[in-house]
DNA sequence: ATAATACGCGAACAGGCGTTCTATGTCAAG
DNA sequence: CTTGACATAGAACGCCTGTTCGCGTATTAT
């Protein structure tokens, strides 16, 4: 960090601190000069362009030069689009079908999405969750009605959890898959410590996708 | 919900769509009409305002009139500071001990802090998350590493998922509540269907917070 | 006192900006 | 073919908006 801190704002500044605060909750965009002049008791433009300078040189606010509208709050008042991340809710998943994969024409439908922060699923790209239906799922600690937030992928590493559909069994499954050293078979190991691995032909076995975060509302 | 859906939208209208929703995420306020024009390749600004007009219709965005920047993209898109909340991570919860309590001193140790979705949570007063240790709370379907998000409180509702300490076996364990109705007796509940529930004393059971939410990282 | 500095006001400028109007083109239904 | 609904261009109008400049008024150091 440079030298920010709030080196004594004066009182007027922090007015324009404040309203541009509430103003930006109320409305999605920031204010012009002229509604902080209005909306924070300023007495000119000139007024509030000179204060606005002094809050850029303590850090407080970022100015895009000559846009309209171009004064935004630095970090802790505003949280930028890409810490959180919207994830549709494909599907259900049930041991007795394939894992649904994302329709990719099915944009953001808004009722069936979760939000989810960045931190726990990284890059947004090809995320989706599945709501878990019955308890087929209970070996990997996942029961009835919790969320599933999946990655589309057909490579894993080892140890990577994933959502498997056994062709042969006609099964779909979450478990931590391992290549055994011949690559002819899988090695499928419970999330559930207290259940024993086994082992596929790795020819029976789709990979769905990868598991990056599980979870339950309660 | 009104008639939202995405009934059929030309091409253009997707790259208008397509470009604020980028231009937001680089910069933080919404696109002038003239920038939405060049950046989403239309070759006027009247057929801007006009395609503007269909994808308000389309319930998509919302436009301030007459106000420079004044489009602004429907739900999906945009995050208030307020749907993020960053819940502090106070400490591990193993069976042979007490679940650990926040400190209300210790604020926001940036590094053991967890960041969810306002809406997985609800209000963010008095919300603390704890680590699980070890297998022991197998019946609650979490395992090792998974992470809880407890809200502190001693009185709950009939079904809730809590946190119960057993003082005569000197045990934390998680378990859905429900009170006898002589109120002598608590009826506790594994989260793995596969089990069956069982009774204490409930002088011997004390309360220590609310599950809000599980969540486990892979 | 003098000068330097910070703070304050209002007006004006130039370009930004949303809107609207007219003219033209396309295409399918009557 | 005509008509009417929709799509497209371009230009013009008029308010919006950030910036600047000249001119005051305090406060403080020299």
């Amino acid at each position: 960090m440079s030298n920010s801190a709030i080196e004594h704002l004066t009182e007027p500044q922090q007015r324009i601190l404040s309203f541009i605060s509430h103003y930006m909750d109320e409305h999605d965009v920031p204010p012009t000069i002229r509604e902080i002049q209005k909306g924070a008791g300023i007495s000119s433009t000139s007024m509030v362009s000179y204060h606005l300078k002094a809050l850029e040189r303590a850090n407080l606010l970022n100015r895009y030069e000559r846009r309209s509208r171009g004064v935004v709050l630095t970090h802790p008042h505003r949280v930028s689009p890409r810490d959180i991340v919207s994830v549709p809710i494909v599907g259900r998943i049930v041991a007795s079908e394939p894992a649904p994969t994302p329709d990719p024409d099915a944009l953001a439908d808004v009722e069936n999405t979760i939000q989810v922060a960045r931190s726990l699923v990284g890059n947004a790209d090809g995320l989706y969750a599945l709501e878990v239906q019955g308890d087929s799922m209970i070996d990997a600690l996942i029961n009835d009605g919790d969320i599933v937030i999946m990655q589309r992928t057909d490579e894993i590493k080892n140890g990577d959890l994933a959502a498997i559909f056994l062709t042969d069994r006609n099964e779909s499954t979450l478990k931590r898959v391992y290549r055994e050293k011949d690559g002819k078979r899988l090695k499928l190991k419970p999330e559930n410590p207290t259940m024993k691995p086994f082992y596929v032909d790795a020819r029976n076995a789709m990979i769905q996708g990868k598991v990056m975060c599980v979870i339950r509302k309660t």
